[in-house]
DNA sequence: CGGCGATGTGGCGATATCCCCACAGTAGAG
DNA sequence: CTCTACTGTGGGGATATCGCCACATCGCCG
C-alpha cells in the first residue's frame, strides 16, 4: 500500500503517476476516464502547481487514492 | 487529533476552518500569514472547487495540517 | 443604542488555466 | 528498418481565478 505525506504538488504528481502505472493505464486512457484532456494529465504529472482542486480530486478518486487530512489540536493540555 | 478522508473541496474547506479556529486565528490573520487576500480565504473556506493546488498546500502547511495519500496495489495476489 | 470585529457577497480587471493541434523523441514488435 | 503506442513541448484562444473595494449582516461590549 504505497503512501506518502504530500507537501508539494510534485509529491501528488509522483503518486498519481505511480498509481496510474500500477493500474496499467496510459495518460490518454486515464484522461478519457476522468473526461479531461491528455495535455492536462501531462501537466498534472509534471507537478504543475496551479491545477484546480476539484479536478485533482477527480483524478485521485478515479485511481483509488485516498486523501487523509489531520492536525494536532493545541489545547494547552499541559 | 481531528482527521478525515477528504473526497471533495468542501471537506478540505471544513477542516481548514476547524483548524483555523482551533488556532484562534481570524480569516484576515491567516490570510496575512500566508500572504493571500482575505477574500481568498472566504472562497477557500466556502468550498470553492477551483482553488490552485499550491495555494491550498500553503494554507494547509501553515495550519499544521498533514496530507496523506495512499492507494491499494492490485497485484493479482491470488 | 452606538461602535467594533469578523464574515459573506457583488462587481471589476489583469493574468493564467485548460483545451486543441501539431510535432519530436523514445521504446518495442515484426 | 518500419510501424505503432506513449509521452513531452510549443503556440494560440476562451474562460475563470484572484485581488481590490464597497456594503450588508451578525454578535458582543460599554
Amino acid at each position: 500500500m504505497p503512501a506518502l505525506q504530500a507537501r508539494k504538488p510534485k509529491d501528488v504528481a509522483a503518486l498519481i503517476r505511480a498509481a496510474r502505472e500500477d493500474r496499467g493505464l496510459s495518460q490518454g486512457e486515464l484522461a478519457e476516464l476522468v473526461a479531461f484532456s491528455r495535455d492536462y494529465m501531462v501537466d498534472l504529472e509534471s507537478g504543475r502547481p496551479t491545477v484546480y482542486m476539484a479536478r485533482l480530486f477527480r483524478v485521485l478518486h478515479e485511481l483509488g487514492i485516498t486523501v487523509t487530512l489531520e492536525y494536532e489540536v493545541d489545547d494547552g493540555k499541559s
